[in-house]
DNA sequence: TCTAAATTTTAGCCTTATCTAAATTTATTT
DNA sequence: AAATAAATTTAGATAAGGCTAAAATTTAGA
């Protein structure tokens, strides 16, 4: 399998999460900032290999054959993600653009030993759940900080949104992975929240407490 | 740069060390097994930019520029071997497939980061040198075993043929990184050598003792 | 020196992954 | 239900990397 046909299965599979089980050719090409022509081309390609099955004009959808190969992916890019951050010391929004190269090493083994130097980690830097060996995705106890209870003590465990941008502004607010925090009050007008992180009060807008994951401690 | 013009580079480093500073258009081809119209046809566009200095019928060499990516891609190839071997546990014939992979990951501060958490190594697991962040190679103080004195206390530090076939036939013979033997015996005829390893007695032929790197303790 | 052999380059073609522009199908709106 | 808008596919082009076969150049032998 070619790297592009790999970045094909891997987005196909985090749309048809997000949204429907089947994907159009124009959200695909968004996600990828090409063409909806281009994708259509390797749609086509993915189907004769039954990585995908495809009606033309009717969108995408993996096959398990498929979805397994997008797992694998995943499990590979999140694998490496906690290297980056536990072992390299890489900050969590410096990442993504490594492990989305090293997530196209092709070794089974390197990924199980990888797995294991790791102490075969559930979650990856972001709290999104890692796939195990067999491709079984780990159930999160997570909620959004939006949806989390007032006044209780709540630890920071990933995002939602992981663009380099959001990360950055947590970075600024000083938010990251593993801080802890409480709710103190949410308005009702805009869902925005009252928070105290380290006995230093500040609000977050919806938007924010809707990208934020949280554990209740 | 592409991965296919970055293997083009470590290649040409590699032969113009091993021969001439010239390297001829046949013999790339014979190493990468492609054809010499596929070589030249890279080649021209590794001139066009500054990477080699190359003309027609006269074979090619590297230019300044050349060199250090070609140093660049070696440093990080042997510093992923290192990893793979001290933190991953894999024996030194089965990471080279895999190093050669890695290689192209392309992040300065991932090398730099591996490199630190290594701890600056200054050979990989076959004993060849790494190059450090400004592209300096280490002196080695290694010999080959078949020109390293009788009866001393040698210690093996690696092998100059790093074919997978050589290396499992020494995984045979029990001769493996920090092995340490001594030469109790060289013979005239045919310059093979007889060694202790271990208390053991064993003979090994001059086409192995030519491809072993030993140090003095 | 002149020819034969070996090496190297050119020319033309293939595949992969893209693109643009045009055509087609589906969806929406009046 | 027809007309228009939006989405999707087809057709044809391009660039990278590689191949084969043929032409050109260099090297070596007689």
């Amino acid at each position: 399998m070619t790297h592009s046909e790999e970045n094909y299965l891997k987005i196909i599979y985090h749309l048809s999460l997000k949204s429907e089980a089947v994907v159009s050719t124009n959200a695909i090409a968004n996600v990828m900032d090409s063409k909806p022509s281009s994708v259509t081309d390797m749609v086509q390609k993915l189907a004769e290999k039954d990585l995908v099955s495809y009606k033309k004009y009717q969108g995408v959808s993996l096959t398990e054959k498929g979805k397994k190969a997008a797992v694998n992916i995943i499990r590979k890019h999140r694998l490496w993600e906690v290297f980056l951050v536990e072992k390299l010391h890489f900050s969590w929004d410096e990442v993504h653009d490594i492990a989305e190269q090293l997530e196209h090493i092709k070794s089974e083994q390197l990924t199980n030993r990888l797995d294991e130097f790791l102490n075969f980690p559930t979650e990856d830097p972001h709290g999104d759940p890692i796939p195990n060996k067999n491709g079984e995705i780990p159930k999160l106890t997570r909620q959004l900080l939006a949806d989390a209870p007032l006044q209780q003590n709540l630890i920071c465990v990933g995002v939602k949104d992981s663009s380099s941008s959001f990360l950055q502004y947590l970075n600024k607010q000083n938010i990251s992975l593993g801080t802890t925090l409480q709710i103190t009050e949410k308005e009702e007008f805009d869902k925005s929240l009252k928070l105290v992180i380290d006995d230093e009060q500040m609000t977050v807008s919806h938007m924010v407490a809707n990208n934020i994951f949280v554990k209740q401690l």
